[in-house]
DNA sequence: CTGAAAGCGCTAACAC
DNA sequence: GTGTTAGCGCTTTCAG
């Protein structure tokens, strides 16, 4: 008991950190032994394991993940990749992906590629080597650099389709649908897209299937675009739809939806008596702001645990099944952002 | 020329990644002469030093943060423990601290504390081995638990005096001051404090210097609270303000602030012509709000670069540093959640 | 200026 | 079950 009393607790600090050498010495085992009290408590006898990592746990031993890291290749850490660890859009995704990896007892490295190419490709650079695999949340690579990314790590990508490399999407055709038919329900013959980033495979997805649904329920769609999916690209976005308002505007995503709807209301249009508005991702601003913005709400918290289970579970596993994209369903969430469509201004022919 | 073609660039991938020994290998010296060519290009012969980097780049060499971390303990990771990424507030200082990171070369660690204790410490644990310094930017941990992490790596810890540790604080008195100023000056003769986090250093910081502020300025000041400092939390707010509205409502933050002008709003109050509100860190959503958020400006970006340049500084100085802590200056933004005090209601005895 | 050799802390065969 | 022995990839004396 004695022992106990100067055996230096958890972080009595000051020395260096107690390695498995110390625990084996003060045990009276050999390394191994201690290291497999930790790593296959099995392969041990019961009661000297326990004395094992009692003794860690007096000494305030812990084992040092680079170390192990070093000749198994298993670091306990995964990347996430972000474009703007700004945007609301992600905070979910993240939170999502973290707390997977923590219960999994992985670390997670945050790479915010700060809408920049050189960044992008710099911090993944640095963090790939440490990392047993990654999620592309959102990325500015081609899809030949997250090929070659793959090649040397798991990789999951979400939102986007990239051949050969696993992903998880929105059920965007869905979205667009429930959508358009929300719409033709209040009576809008013709809605506006306000697109986003030109080089977005959910863009091009949401406007392909929102035009889809549009000609089955006899509905127009034009397009504007593509702007920043930004509050401030929504304002933009304002100042480029048609002079003759259109009475239903969709936007890529809920930032842009916001930012047209404020710059709409700034100049005195109504929303949604004069024209109804409808966001993408239902990211936590939609509530605040008013009128509450309708919009597809996507489970992003769940996307982004979706992808650490994906990348966890593909350790090992020899072949990374490369199957088709998993897809994520969405849901229309109706505020106070649509209505009735007003009389079109516009003489019918 | 011709060695070059069947070099596998950068990711041609398949094969394990080259270690220092295929490079040494490949331009015919030691391993210590590349590890040197990369760490201290002064110490080898210029020319030698520039093919074992072509030869590097052509084979794709990159250097093992990990296998270099052990020997060395220079990980060139750092850890950014927050309360929970959700919240906007923290999206800033995430962003400041991830550039500054990057810009070093740094990769960042993130920790998402989802408000608990539990999960902070278990992912402090597995993160504090490999790391070379962490921001607490959002923390449950007590004190003394911040002082013994501090004893076992460098520690910058944000909004929050700690003693004997390092801190990068907001001037919460100088925002106290002239958000009662400006009150003040509106004709504002009580305001009500909606207190955040019961055990939160800077609510404590902000209502006293709210109070200081306001005795110099004969204004009364009253509490509600303590509430979670989120929106949630704000409209909880709205329904304990005394039942005779105050004027003027300042909050612990944005969130607490647009939650209670919400829930207040709904409820047919006018703000700012009933009631006044302001809040305090000025986060993106208080932009979008309507009427626009009147908050005290914090630079929270600059905050999370401060800190990791702190850390970064700290690297190899002998003595921590650990004077007082630096304070960052922050400015009342006026938007228009602000005006003139309505008379009184209630009748001046 | 460069090579050889000894580890960093931990794991993984391989014996006993 | 448990100890021994090699390394993992890189850095760092210490010689030359």
């Amino acid at each position: 008991m004695s022992e106990r009393d100067d055996a230096p607790t958890a972080a009595t600090g000051g020395s260096k950190a107690p390695t498995i050498y110390d625990v084996a010495r003060a045990a009276g085992v050999a390394a191994s032994t201690v290291s497999r009290a930790f790593a296959r408590p099995g392969r041990v006898n019961a009661v000297t394991a326990e004395r094992i990592r009692r003794l860690a746990a007096e000494l305030g031993y812990r084992v040092n993940p680079l170390a192990s890291g070093l000749p198994t290749g298993r670091t306990s850490m995964l990347a996430l990749v972000v474009s703007d660890v700004t945007n609301p859009f992600y905070a979910e995704i993240i939170r999502g992906a973290e707390s997977a990896a923590a219960e999994a007892g992985f670390v997670l490295l945050l790479i915010d590629a700060q809408e920049s190419d050189r960044v992008e490709r710099a911090s993944l650079e640095r963090a790939l080597p440490a990392v047993e695999g990654l999620v592309l949340a959102g990325t500015r690579l081609s899809d030949s650099a997250i090929r070659m990314t793959a090649k040397q790590r798991p990789v999951v990508v979400l939102n986007r389709d990239v051949a050969d490399v696993p992903s998880i999407t929105l059920d965007n055709p869905h979205g667009m649908l429930v959508t358009a038919e929300h719409l033709a329900r209040l009576g809008h013959r013709t809605v506006t897209y306000v697109a986003g980033p030109a080089a977005s495979w959910a863009d091009g997805m949401r406007l392909r299937s929102l035009r889809e649904a549009a000609t089955g329920l006899d509905m127009r769609v034009q397009r504007v675009g593509p702007f920043a999916p930004t509050v401030a690209g929504g304002r933009e976005a304002a100042d480029a739809l048609p002079e003759d308002l259109p009475t239903a505007v969709v936007a890529y995503n809920d930032q842009l939806a916001i930012g047209a709807m404020l710059a709409l209301q700034a100049r005195g249009v109504r929303v949604p008596e004069d024209v109804s508005m409808v966001g993408f991702d239902d990211i936590f601003p939609t509530r605040i702001v008013r009128p509450g913005l309708t919009t597809v709400a996507a489970p992003l918290r769940a996307q982004g645990r979706a992808a650490v289970d994906a990348l966890l579970s593909s350790r090992g596993n020899p072949a990374p099944r490369t199957g088709k994209p998993m897809t994520l369903p969405v849901k229309l969430v109706v505020r106070d952002s649509t209505a009735q469509a007003r009389r079109t201004r516009r003489p019918s022919s």
